[in-house]
DNA sequence: TATTACATGTAAGAAGTTACATGATTAG
DNA sequence: CTAATCATGTAACTTCTTACATGTAATA
């Protein structure tokens, strides 16, 4: 009842930016590199009427341009809370195994929508259920890998470097972090 | 009309291994690196049925057990066709853009169901356009950089890592086909 | 005897895909 | 005049999610 989809909550981000039309929306899902996301209007418009419906978002239509009429939309106080329960999750063991993406959206937002301590208590976290996880694939692949063909084992090989990455751009990341504060300088 | 889920074609490269019942394929799901997929009888036997309509698989119930029936499913001929036909399609751009899952489920099953050469084919060309997108993001984020809050660089740095450790292991799998190669050993 | 593991399925609903439909304005 | 760009929407279809339903056998 109250979930809402990855693309609705990538939506009320970008809405926090600045008030956007549909179209904008797909034109950034169309040349940007959340373009991981559908740029289809038979995806966009929908989410946007469902955001709507459920009170996250409201529009008004914009009658200054001399083009077609466009709907601009802006999220709701509801819509700022609701975005900002899901950033400030905690993070669990299943976001790692499933949804990075998710993980990736919500960090990409955080200094628009959230505080420096934010981000770095969700690096923080990250960190840890990476650091809990990586040794678990790791014995894994040890222990099957006479089992398993070199494209398997390749495969999995594969897997395990993109989290031991990911560890690492989690640390300079929290550097990064560290660095603005001692500095005290904003972006 | 001929399109086949990414689940769907999963399931088809298991059963190419040894035919499984649903039940074997749920456990795969929930307790291997394979866990992307879901392990919930929602998805799972409805695929199943799917693929059997379209000919893909066949199934027959094993009698053997003192358990309850099991129905085990094994691919056809056109199943197995299917499946290389999708194996050995050519890298573009989009796969590396949108769907770099499928790419590594495709690799994954390269040494049961396809030929070294194919391996080392599908690794090439994923080297080729991996080649060429990067440097794209890398330019994106030279060039948008200013106008980003840290948390937005960040997210993108984490996404040109992520390809460029993709990038290295193509390098590092690409030396161990070859590696086998000239030993002309197996596994 | 209660729980766990084995084992297969269905039904309702959510959300995405592709394709279509419509319409205004500007650039060539 | 034609194509491209701006702009919003709908309809049919596919697939997945969650939750429920059913039943057997072994184990604690």
């Amino acid at each position: 009842m109250n979930d809402i989809s990855l693309l609705a909550y990538a939506l009320l981000g970008l809405l926090q930016q600045e008030p956007r039309s549909g179209y904008d929306l797909r034109k950034i899902f169309a040349s940007t590199p959340m373009g991981t996301f559908s740029d289809s209007p038979g995806a966009i418009y929908p989410a946007l009427e469902r955001l709507g419906k459920r009170g996250l978002v409201r529009s008004r239509i914009e009658e200054t341009s001399g083009l077609r009429r466009r709907r601009l939309f802006r999220p709701t106080a509801a819509g700022i809370r609701a975005f900002k329960t899901w950033q400030t999750k905690t993070i669990v063991r299943e976001d790692v195994i499933h949804s990075v993406d998710e993980l990736m959206l919500r960090f990409s937002f955080m200094d628009e929508t959230g505080s420096a301590a934010e981000a770095r208590r969700f690096l923080k976290g990250l960190k840890s259920e990476l650091g809990g996880y990586i040794p678990n694939l790791r014995r894994y692949l040890a222990k099957n890998s006479p089992d398993m063909p070199l494209s398997g084992r390749l495969a999995v090989e594969s897997g395990i470097r993109g989290y031991e990455t990911l560890f690492r751009w989690a640390k300079t990341a929290m550097s990064a972090y560290s660095k603005r504060k001692r500095r005290g300088t904003r972006r």
